[in-house]
DNA sequence: GTGGGGCTTCCCACTCTGGGAAGGTCAAGT
DNA sequence: ACTTGACCTTCCCAGAGTGGGAAGCCCCAC
């Protein structure tokens, strides 16, 4: 089958399909005499695999190793599950990272009017000087405390480095 | 000051300072005579409003008309408001989306011996087509249950991913 | 043989951030 | 003065992942 019913039956766009052989995803597909690709069964079967792991999250390049593993008559189940693991934990990373800031935005927004006038919570937040935003969000400041003399030691002769 | 105190004081580095300046979102910055661009105290303020703003995952599109807001006196609170409900919405999306991958990874995970043995229902849920896959995992699909056409509709817009 | 739809490659867009090269500038120490 | 090292400038390239679209060839049914 052509590139087309490979996308269509896999859930891949052929845009993509293209895009994976040339990163080297997938080994080059066979070609028609006229340069057309060609794609069988089981090149499918591998497009639904990748598919399907894309919409689990995984990176490209986690699917490369999934993808040699699942080929590997003799892996071992550890390394399949050692990857799945080392994806949810950044799951669950990205999550109380997203999670944290939906807090924070709902309460500030809880006590934004939302009316006419222009104050507002939110736009105070954002303004305050790091330290005291730092603090109410309870995550740690991204400047230290002491970067203001650091430019000063920055300027003498020679920099502790 | 020159942009490597205006970075240090406002967490933002200098290479984003640039190109802050070069999309729109700041006006271009005052040069001294060798061209080095110089920064007030006020300057640094919008950079660390922008930097607190990106911390709660605001988009750089979100983020300019913010502060625009925060520079109008005569803004509306419910504008300011508006935006970041908004991005609330989008957070809590993404939440559920990345909730659900971790879900069923977890769930895969814990039926894999994880040992020197190839057997492995994670690759083997990667390999199935999706609707059995999606019922093996004992959930139709990662997103809402009412929805276990979801893979074939996602083909043409996009997911946020 | 013609038209429409499929295929090819190639470049550009988006998001946001960083790396690094080549070169000019500034301030200090020698 | 001269050197040195930190700092600044611009410009290009990289990533991850996907889509859009142009220019041009191919295939098949009518």
């Amino acid at each position: 089958m052509n590139i087309g019913e490979a996308a269509r039956s896999s859930g891949v766009s052929a845009k993509m399909i293209r895009h994976y052989e040339a990163i080297g995803l997938l080994s080059p597909a066979a070609r028609s005499r006229s340069g057309y690709r060609i794609y069988s069964d089981s090149d499918v079967y591998a497009l639904r695999f990748i598919r399907r792991a894309r919409d689990l999250g995984f990176s490209l390049h986690q699917i490369k190793q999934l993808l040699e593993l699942w080929r590997d008559r003799r892996r071992s189940s550890a390394d399949v599950k050692r990857i799945a693991l080392a994806h949810v934990d950044e799951l669950r990373r990205k999550i109380a990272e997203l999670e944290s800031m939906a807090r924070t935005l709902e309460h500030l927004a809880r006590h934004c009017h939302g009316d006419h006038r222009p104050e507002c919570p939110i736009l105070d937040d954002l303004a305050a000087p790091a330290g005291a935003a730092a603090r109410r969000t309870k995550r740690p400041s991204y400047a230290s405390p002491d970067k203001t003399d650091e430019r000063h030691a920055r300027r003498s002769p020679h920099p502790a480095r």
